[in-house]
DNA sequence: CAAGTAATTAGATAATCGTCAATATATCCA
DNA sequence: TGGATATATTGACGATTATCTAATTACTTG
């Protein structure tokens, strides 16, 4: 029965409990994928474009970097659960992955 | 006289204006500075201590690493401008420094 | 001042990263 | 099927990074 006569485990609640390494690892992927001028332009230009997304040819130009640069810099992107991409055609359209932030917008604040 | 006769600039919003390359670089050195699991822990430990701070000397055996690599993350964390230090006789107590973390904070929500 | 402890700096190494040119793959359309 | 365009991969490069040991500096207290 709950509540009665029941030891109490005494457990330290989530947020009080330090960071564990495999949590931070994971957050720290995160934050890698932000750590770069050229992928938060990015970043920023995907979620700018809200659901509807962006065409990856748009992103060149504005960034001024090379083609193959801005694809090496979507993919780690992609690959950090922060976008993600569907063909419409010869296109790629990307758009943020809702709550993708959550975790970091967590730690982040407070 | 202010709203009467002016010309409106029709300057867009703050919020609605994309990342400028330079916002993109301060904030990139933030993110760079939590880009490492062990930084993150340890800025969490430093953030736990609150107002009155942590010593250094308390943060190496936890965080399983070298005393010189830990002070060197330490300094990561104070260049970013994240924690702050201030010396009491032999030791150095790390704090937070307050709103820190607002830039990121507000780039990461939403 | 001298000894002891805390913290930083120096130097080295292996690994990762940002970038580009060149090449490859994918998709559309005639 | 073949040409045109969009995107990804490869391979290379210089630069940066995380970590360690060893040496140095800073501070306290006897």
């Amino acid at each position: 029965m709950y509540g009665v006569g029941m030891a109490t485990t005494k457990s330290i609640p989530l947020s009080n409990r330090p960071l564990t390494d495999t949590h931070a690892e994971v957050l720290a992927d995160v934050f890698a994928a932000l750590a770069d001028p050229v992928r938060l332009r990015l970043f920023d230009l995907v979620r700018r474009a809200g659901d509807t997304g962006v065409c990856s040819c748009d992103l060149v130009e504005p960034l001024e970097r090379s083609q193959p640069t801005i694809s090496h810099h979507l993919k780690v992107l992609r690959e950090a659960g922060l976008v993600e991409s569907r063909r419409e055609g010869t296109w790629l359209w990307y758009s943020v992955i809702p709550g993708a932030l959550q975790s970091t917008s967590t730690f982040v604040q407070r």
